[in-house]
DNA sequence: AGTTTATTGCGAACATCGTAGCGGAATCAA
DNA sequence: TTGATTCCGCTACGATGTTCGCAATAAACT
């Protein structure tokens, strides 16, 4: 008996062609799904039907689709609404883009890896300038300002997803790890770390959202007190 | 003729043998060489004339590798003085924190992608606590304001050794990339990011300690508000 | 000194990763 | 229909981190 191979029988007549957009969108549902670490080109490929290669004929590497990607994930953000004084809309934005980055696992993370070069990422940033300079602001004075307030959102809301990577790596869970890193620290020498192993205690797995506010509170604060003398 | 392979003849006479205080020092000045990127556990077996396999007797893997290196650094900072007001402990320790991480190629971002175990390193955030608790803080605000300044510093110095890598790719220097940066912001659509395109020429590339120092004085001041609240 | 035990390094392999370069299919011109 | 051209997809390559069984050395003990 012979076997005889027909070519292409169940390959689609139109080549199913590939574009960026797909290959973005593919990706992020990916990291939703796997996180950073084991968003890898060949598992993208295999979403997609194809082999790890031919994503970059639609990607020139991995870096720029993890840039690509960074910029998707900013364009889920909403842009604020602009009304309100400047420290509620920062404060507002602040938190529309931490929470933004909390709904996809790992977003923060290639943000924080990743130059801010997308367009809608440029928007975010745009925002901010805008609001302090609309708050009377210097030019310098708010171009710095605005480094430091998304750098810190973006890193805090990093530093939340390596942690949760961190204690969701086993059979461990968020609390667990925490209870296990207040007894090491209970545990620490007590002479050599007073101060810490005092505040041992004050570690606490649900107040990442106090936290958040009172690193804004201090920017803003900070910045109250430098926009009442200029 | 017979080739009779006689045996370890140019063995050293005593096994050198290695410790993990050994690797890591080397890993450090491998890093200092090639950045993190390239520092790899065959490169870093081969200085040691050691083949890759055997650094894992000393290591359990490489990412214990990073949190021992993150600490070694740590311990070439200097710890404050601990003399002046808090503000001033609190500055000259962020000044430290910063010429110490940029004292070696990449530093800041093993520190970044490294959970504070070691004990060199929790000295400096012990460091920062003291102060904070001498300074009349709550032992809540303390440990918060302590999260917040130690990510400020490590976080600003890891997005400078990201940028110097990235300044540092082909024959670029960092003076062109910053070049390079603002036409590129010069050339977005005015009508879409007016104030990026506005703010583009104060972006300049030698001013990383005035932007370092803007920060600074944004958190202290903030702190110097909460203090006097309560 | 001789014997046993523990430690250290190594060779070779494995799985996995990002990606260059090429062969061949799809499309178009004639 | 044929020939040329475009362009997509894949095989293959060189690295990486890491495991395991074995050999050789150092240390401990008798």
């Amino acid at each position: 008996m012979r076997i005889i191979p027909y070519k292409h029988a169940d390959r689609p007549r139109k080549r199913r062609t590939l574009d960026q957009q797909q290959v973005v969108k593919t990706a992020l549902a990916l990291l939703d799904e796997v996180g950073l670490e084991e968003l890898t080109m060949r598992r993208l490929a295999e979403r997609l039907d194809v082999k790890a290669a031919s994503l970059y004929r639609h990607v020139r590497n991995k870096d720029e689709l993890l840039i690509l990607l960074g910029d998707e994930i900013s364009g889920e953000i909403p842009l604020p609404r602009g009304s309100g004084g400047w420290k509620e809309q920062l404060t507002e934005i602040a938190l529309n883009v931490r929470r933004g980055l909390l709904a996809h696992r790992d977003a923060a993370r290639v943000l924080a890896i990743t130059p801010p070069f997308g367009p809608r990422r440029l928007h975010h940033i745009e925002a901010v300038l805008r609001v302090l300079r609309s708050a009377g602001f210097s030019r310098k004075d708010a171009a710095r300002a605005a480094y430091h307030a998304n750098n810190f959102v973006t890193e805090f809301a990093a530093d939340e997803a390596r942690f949760a990577a961190f204690a969701g790596a086993p059979g461990s869970n968020r609390r667990k790890v925490f209870a296990q890193a207040r007894q090491v620290f209970k545990t620490l020498p007590r002479d050599e770390y007073p101060t810490l192993v005092e505040l041992a205690e004050d570690l606490t797995a649900d107040d990442q959202d106090g936290l958040f506010q009172f690193g804004i509170d201090l920017l803003l604060r900070g910045l109250e007190v430098l926009a009442k003398r200029g």
